[in-house]
DNA sequence: TGTTCCATGTAATTCGTTACATGATTAA
DNA sequence: TTAATCATGTAACGAATTACATGGAACA
């Protein structure tokens, strides 16, 4: 069992869901696609960690809904307390910074702006995230208690929020730069 | 040729440096062993992007001095306008949190406590590196500017430390929940 | 009429990690 | 004396992406 596979039970402990809801769901938490997913369910269910029930459903695919039997929630436990590895970041837009003077300046600005838009975007969807959290648990303003299974979705959406809002900071920063630099050239033609 | 070779290439196109300096220079950016890096800079070479020096030292093992050919940054610089991927984040501690709620108390303060020294150790390094540019730039208290090429590398290193710092007060908040739920349990423990 | 969403799966390929290999120097 | 740093490489394995495969509903 890989760690991709613990993440799954970690999902599943709060809620029953089906792969689907899964893949996108996991996404924030550790990047997977759907192919990687499904023939870990299926492993999961052999070792008897999660169990499905299929759903027909009219007017859209049929699906298989995944909850988490008392052996995955062992599993889980003690793979809990284990150190846990270091984050894996890998970010293409940070290579091309580092090199952003070979770049002409409105590519540059284009780069930035492009990330920004990502990440305005991801900021809309965590705000939503939490609204539905709100309905969810109930909790109008306060926040759910250390011992909600709702807890940890909480401390986790608020991390994302915050890293978000970071992001489009950085942005703005480095957008401020290169129109100074811009701006220069424009009242100061070169000779 | 892939992304990582691209990021090789960026950092060849600010000044020469070693395999091993590529390897650990790249991992706040790219994450990546040597194992896959020396096979890289190999095909950089046949591909005559890059080209190296081999340098002879005493008390230590012989290197290779790679550094970017006129081929290497014609290729460079057809890259970085391209739109870069999203990047890819997988974070263990993420998973963990999101079912912190399984985990006995002290079992979750221990892992925020060790992903808070873990932070504490980069925000220390991104500190020196910072100090280190200001030194290797001259520049005391200014910033280099658009067209330096250490524009770059220090847009990237104050984004590293806003990105720590944030990490650690993220860090802090979910202790200090852990602690009040503690201390409501000392102070009015279970009849 | 093309794209996105829902929903699941497999196969081929590339990417990334771990392990194997060597070896001297220096700090704890 | 055990580990870490410097320094390079290859081989085996596991993990992750892309492509293949299907199909109806809603939306623009």
């Amino acid at each position: 069992m890989n760690t991709l596979s613990y993440g799954l039970l970690a999902l599943l402990s709060v809620k029953p869901r089906t792969g689907y809801e899964l893949m996108q769901q996991i996404q924030p938490l550790w990047r997977a696609k759907h192919s990687q997913i499904y023939p870990l369910l299926a492993k999961l269910e052999q070792l008897g960690c999660v169990r499905f029930v299929q759903v027909t459903q009219k007017e859209k695919p049929d699906k298989k809904i995944y909850s988490i039997t008392e052996t995955g929630l062992a599993k889980l436990r003690s793979w809990l307390p284990e150190q846990a590895d270091e984050p894996v970041k890998r970010d293409e837009l940070l290579l091309k910074a580092y090199c952003l003077s070979l770049a002409e300046p409105r590519q540059a600005r284009h780069l930035i702006a492009e990330r920004r838009a990502l990440f305005q975007n991801h900021l809309a969807k965590y705000n939503a995230q939490l609204a539905e959290l709100k309905r969810e648990t109930g909790l109008s303003d306060g926040e759910p208690g250390l011992r909600s299974p709702y807890f940890g979705n909480y401390i986790l959406i608020k991390r994302a929020i915050a890293g978000a809002q970071l992001e489009l900071e950085w942005c703005s920063w480095v957008m401020h730069i290169l129109d100074e630099e811009q701006g220069q050239c424009a009242e100061r033609p070169e000779p």
